[in-house]
DNA sequence: TAGATTGTTAATCGATTAACAATC
DNA sequence: TAGATTGTTAATCGATTAACAATC
């Protein structure tokens, strides 16, 4: 339930991978599942740097502090890498993911199809509505708000996607850090203040669009 | 047509703006209109960063690269201080938005009310499927993607939203750069190589999953 | 005036870049 | 061996923090 306890040793003192580090690296095994689609099996700093726009040394650097997992003069092997890059973002193991909020946004996060293929699973949705309550979308079945809390312990739910209105997103987080989420990807537009140790990613729609039109306002092409 | 082109004369210099704090500025945009919604005229640099997690230096840092725009022992007058925002991030100006690809997510962004507060207008979506054209979803009509060059000149598109699946994104975005486009906001999860003067900025939503999960593994609470 | 808060400086911290010895 | 590419160092760059004089 507690994705951090495990009966492997627990890692001594878990090298620290720079926070700038962590967003590249979710893209390097982005672009490492699409090589090896494509039957490849090695690539080299400059390779996999030059599809991304990142230069081959950041990828050199972000890739060393994992551990020596490339051979001099050859490269690395994507599948390998691949399965080192998962560990270190906790992506090698089953996350049990809940939605909250089913309204169009909401609807659309649980028919993406992007979350299992990274091997996040999906496990149930909640709204209030009545008329959506009981509803099956995406193959995730839609359940009472009310019921929250337990659905979460039975169902292990570590954590959840927030996709509410923005009145009841701060409510709403509360009450899941309550029931023991211990991670919450909020797409309504407030900042959440969370006790505790739960974790909060915020995605903002508006700002991301506003972040654009001041790259172009300043000529920023390629940002 | 073109955003850049104004009657008034042209910001000498414009005073650089750091990367890193264009994403706040949009945050404290955000927070100031919540503010000015509850009646409140004036503001500090230490209750505006309060409220996002934000240190007072940085905020008066950030407020300070648009000019000097607090009065020392009282603070900020919001209304001025929101003008000032959004002139530095574009968002004083009208920006006509098309969207292409309209799935599940195409919909609910075209639903989602969060893009026309911030100013943005979406003018049109297109597709291909020939049960989506001549469509209106939310309020939005969606025309014929073999009509895109046209239809972005005639409605004087500057900006566009992709969801289209991964597979057609660098090919749609490569139309999008060609039709005079300025910035693209790409929702699927590919890098787009674009030549020239078009921005992109990328939403990839599992990788922001995955770097929660990465959060929470770390024990890095409130990240 | 006294208290408060800005704008800005100098010091610290972190990330990126450039270069190259190690090594396949 | 010769060519290629990693892992790592030192130098540069940029962002944050702490502190405080300026000033409302």
């Amino acid at each position: 339930m507690d994705p951090m306890s495990s009966d492997e040793p627990s890692q001594p003192s878990p090298n620290p991978i720079p926070a700038a580090a962590v967003a590249r690296l979710s893209l390097y095994l982005r672009e490492l599942r699409r090589l090896q689609g494509a039957g490849i099996e090695g690539v080299s700093s400059s390779q996999l740097g030059g599809r991304l726009g990142v230069s081959s040394a950041v990828v050199r650097r972000d890739l060393a502090t994992l551990g020596q997992l490339g051979r001099r003069g050859v490269g690395y092997e994507i599948a390998g890498l691949s399965n080192r890059i998962r560990a270190a973002l906790g992506a090698d193991q089953v996350w049990n993911v809940a939605l909250i909020g089913t309204g169009s946004l909401g609807t659309a996060l649980l028919r993406y199809r992007g979350f299992s293929e990274q091997g996040f699973r999906l496990k149930a949705a909640f709204d209030i509505r009545p008329d959506r309550i009981g509803q099956s979308v995406g193959g995730v079945p839609v359940l009472p708000l009310s019921e929250l809390e337990r659905e979460i312990k039975n169902r292990e739910i570590t954590l959840t996607i927030l996709a509410v209105p923005a009145e009841a997103a701060q409510e709403t987080a509360e009450r899941l850090a309550n029931a023991g989420v211990t991670g919450v990807l909020n797409f309504a537009p407030v900042t959440l203040n969370l006790r505790g140790e739960t974790c909060v990613a915020n995605v903002d729609l508006a700002s991301e669009l506003q972040q654009l039109s001041f790259a172009v306002v300043r000529g920023l092409a390629g940002s």
